[in-house]
DNA sequence: GCCCAGGCGTCCC
DNA sequence: GGGACGCATGGG
């Protein structure tokens, strides 16, 4: 599946490199490699155009949402323009940023995700979930676009998860967010089907989270929020976020982290600072 | 040895 | 509600 699309509304690189998704590798200069969904994805991509490696049906059931290909980021960068033109660093990040899109993650993946992902760097973080896909995942045998035959791993399920114990962990290097891990797991097989927190709005979903899962804080829930429901208003402060707002609004918390596209914005404030 | 990383639970006020 | 503190682990 070709998909005619400017990299200033799809970017792989700034995608992969955002800090949304810890799955999703260059293997060569253009290429790209995703799980997600059990599912081995290859992508390449040019100037004009990026190559989905599946068919049209895989494509527009699965990845097309993932992607998030039906909504427009040229028109939210116009709409924000028009509203905070004024903002230089919003502005500057904006342009910085264009390409990235909030990808639509799977819940229970981001939940975990995320929730190992406090205190640590990037490239940590993605270890951990590689280490933990390959000792909890399912096995999933992939033959790539080159003809090479390779193994990968699904996301763990929530069942397996939560019946480990935290020393079960170890070899994932997830230290003290162990116990963090096997809580938020048993939140998810007793009570997840009892919310639709896809429907409930950002506020109801991000309080249910942070008072009800051990490990979850207003932080973690917020990029739950954004990542795996898709709310675009959820606006994550980390470390990084913090620093923007110190720095560049003298401790102001800015206007635009207070609007529909937050999240959106955020995300393109978070890719800007950190490649500074 | 130090400080930092997409923070949170606990204790205390 | 907000501030201080401890927390596992790896990299610079």
């Amino acid at each position: 599946m070709i998909v005619e699309i400017s990299p200033t509304e799809l970017s792989l690189q700034k995608i992969a490199d955002s800090g949304q998704c810890f799955r999703m590798n260059r293997t060569r200069y253009g290429k790209y490699e995703l799980m997600a969904f059990g599912r081995y994805l290859e992508l390449e991509q040019d100037d004009h155009s990026v190559t989905f490696h599946c068919s049209d049906e895989e494509y527009s059931q699965i990845w097309s949402k993932y992607f998030d290909m039906s909504q427009s980021y040229r028109q939210i960068a116009e709409e924000t323009a028009q509203d905070f033109g004024a903002d230089e660093f919003l502005m500057d990040a904006m342009l910085e940023g264009q390409g990235i899109r909030i990808l639509h993650q799977e819940f229970f993946e981001t939940l975990i995700s995320f929730i190992i992902s406090q205190r640590k760097s990037i490239p940590s973080i993605r270890r951990s979930i590689e280490a933990l896909c390959r000792k909890y995942g399912d096995p999933i045998h992939v033959t790539r676009v080159t003809g090479e035959e390779i193994v990968r791993y699904s996301f763990p399920s929530a069942r397996m998860l939560a019946a480990l114990e935290s020393e079960d962990l170890k070899d994932c290097s997830v230290g003290y967010r162990a116990q963090y891990i096997i809580a938020a797991s048993q939140w998810y097989l007793q009570k997840h089907e009892t919310y639709n927190l896809e429907s409930m709005g950002f506020q109801t979903a991000v309080n249910i989270l942070r008072s009800e899962v051990f490990g979850v804080g207003i932080k973690v829930a917020s990029c739950v929020c954004l990542f795996g429901l898709h709310q675009l208003e959820a606006c994550p402060i980390d470390v990084w976020m913090q620093r923007i707002i110190d720095e560049d609004y003298g401790s102001d918390i800015p206007r635009w982290m207070d609007t529909q596209y937050a999240g959106v914005l955020q995300q393109y404030c978070f890719y800007y600072k950190r490649n500074l």
